[in-house]
DNA sequence: ATTATCTATAGATCTATAGATAATGC
DNA sequence: ATTATCTATAGATCTATAGATAATGC
């Protein structure tokens, strides 16, 4: 009762404050602004959130649950091109229309990456990481780098993509990160010598 | 006269602002603590600087110097190979005895990468873009993506590349992005056919 | 006389916290 | 009775700006 109560209200101040933020701007926005449009104090929001940029963290961890399903359910031993074109459909179908707030996203998901190195919230680098161990095994991969840091240098690629369309959005966005995958496919893949 | 004192108080505040950020974190500390120490009121800091962030992109201009000084002397037609790893030694040169500041910087590098697009700040970009296309005429490089995309590509992966290092810094920093480089040159090299 | 640089400060906003309220566990 | 959730608010800090000072240009 408690708990389902207060995850109704995080969740209103949640969805008040990602309104907020693609109206005003996450740096210029005022906190008064989410509580008010959440209905509650500004203490509230504080006690939910301690920083604007909890409810960014919040925002990476929803944005990967579709892409987190898709990949558990590909098939056994997929092709590295499959998963990672399932990738680039789910990250496009995300953010395509909400870019507003991908560069705050982005610059939040870079500074956990290192800093706070919070895996709990970054789940689909494990995944991804589990699924280029599967394709390594299997001579998929070059083995120069560990298959872990190859997922991380791929998701860095495609971050590094949707930053670039975010500035200039000219193709889709799924058409940008699928050549991004190609590219990067083409340099890790390993020889047949 | 009047153009020397503000360089000079504007000099201040920017090393004052470096060591207060190194000892209490970026968006931890306080400007009236920067004022102090470069002995100026918080409006002067507030003249020079109208953000914290714009400190953090006066230390990304800096930092550019020594590398795009090097890129600029290197011999005509340099093979990609020589250009990278020139890029990396100086990069490694700069950022691996002050890490403290590298996520605050890489977070509002890419930032401005594509919301302010402000192609002054990072001019490494520019040098590199030409080197790339130069590189490219010569059939050193891959033509599935235009020389300048695969230089910000390029670019991406070192600075993912220095984030991880910043979390785990087993290996010196030189070695990873030369361990990068060829990885990217693996990729992006133009097949022989 | 005009303008750039800087100070002083009012008002806005944030951070931290004491206390109210209502659900939970014993 | 204890604890989690939330409100109200004091004090800290920031942002914006009016005004002081000193250099510049005429």
């Amino acid at each position: 009762m408690r708990d389902k109560q207060r995850e109704e209200t995080r969740r209103r101040i949640y969805l008040a404050a990602l309104e907020v933020f693609r109206r005003d701007g996450v740096s210029q926005c005022r906190i008064e602004d989410i509580a008010q449009k959440s209905e509650v104090s500004r203490g509230a929001f504080y006690f939910h959130f301690p920083t604007k940029d909890d409810v960014l963290i919040e925002l990476l961890r929803e944005s990967q649950k579709p892409m987190e399903a898709k990949l558990v359910e590909l098939p056994k031993n997929a092709p590295l091109q499959l998963t990672l074109d399932t990738l680039s459909t789910e990250l496009a179908a995300f953010w395509e229309k909400d870019s507003k707030l991908l560069p705050d996203v982005a610059s939040v998901a870079l500074k956990m990456n290192s800093v706070v190195m919070d895996r709990e919230s970054i789940r689909v680098r494990e995944v991804l990481g589990r699924l280029f161990t599967e394709a390594a095994a299997q001579g998929q991969l070059s083995d120069v780098l560990p298959p872990e840091v190859l997922a991380d240098f791929y998701l860095a690629n495609a971050l590094a993509a949707m930053m670039a369309w975010c500035a200039n959005p000219m193709l889709p966005l799924e058409t940008v990160l699928k050549g991004v995958s190609m590219l990067f496919l083409t340099g890790a893949q390993a020889r047949t010598p």
